[in-house]
DNA sequence: CGAATGCATCGATGGATGTCAATTTATGGG
DNA sequence: CCCATAAATTGACATCCATCGATGCATTCG
């Protein structure tokens, strides 16, 4: 939903803003907050190549092993950054024998894209 | 002199299939880095809350004097921020007489949101 | 002209972050 | 049991980044 700014006059009078221009709230500090948090684990180049990868896997799923090569990061660096993702809510992991796997969580990334574009 | 660099992140190639089971292809290297070039600009609360309140304002539009003292942070470091906005092509800058006026890019975070929900 | 105002830039600084090598922890197999 | 494999954790390091005070640069006004 694409809104169009009108560009009223200038009104410099403070009591006579009732109608046209609807200056909505702006977001507050502590929910600014969290959504930069839910950013910041996607504002880097191996985390969002993780969650596509990961999404475009066969079943939805991948290992580390999976992912460590076409990365090309070392292991624990892949490790570290499923971790944020993990934590930040968009990837799940699920430890099966030796090999953790991990999904993406349905509809994380379409609400965090809703709540950007409402910014 | 306002020139505004506009950074298209890059569209990544067509994707008609619409169903569950064909793994797509990952998001490329270099496609990922402009998306998290373009999500770290946002990905930080004093930014998030700036464009916030640069959209709620009257006209849609403000200049630093409006911002600081709001968000509580010093007119360096506001500016710093704006800069950064504007030159990840979320804001334009113009200036008249000694005010810096800060407007949205209309559309550059919906498009934004959508490379996001698409990854 | 000279003072004042709004904003950008500079330099410094403390903290966050991405990366890797080395190590540790779990799991499974012979 | 002991070894092999997969993954997580640790420690270290270099870099980036948010922030501020001080300063510089325009523009406006008296």
């Amino acid at each position: 939903m694409s809104f169009i700014e009108i560009q009223t006059p200038v009104i410099t009078g403070a009591d006579a803003a009732c109608c046209a221009p609807a200056s909505r709230d702006a977001i507050g500090a502590e929910a600014a907050e969290a959504l930069a948090r839910s950013l910041k684990a996607l504002a880097d180049p191996a985390r969002l190549r993780l969650v596509s990868m990961v999404a475009a896997h066969p079943d939805a799923e991948a290992c580390v092993c999976d992912l460590t090569e076409p990365l090309g990061l070392s292991q624990p660096t892949v490790s570290h950054h499923l971790k944020v993702l993990v934590e930040a809510g968009l990837l799940t992991r699920d430890k099966r024998g030796t090999w953790a796997y991990y999904r993406l969580v349905p509809g994380a990334l379409d609400s965090l894209a809703a709540l950007l574009a409402a910014v």
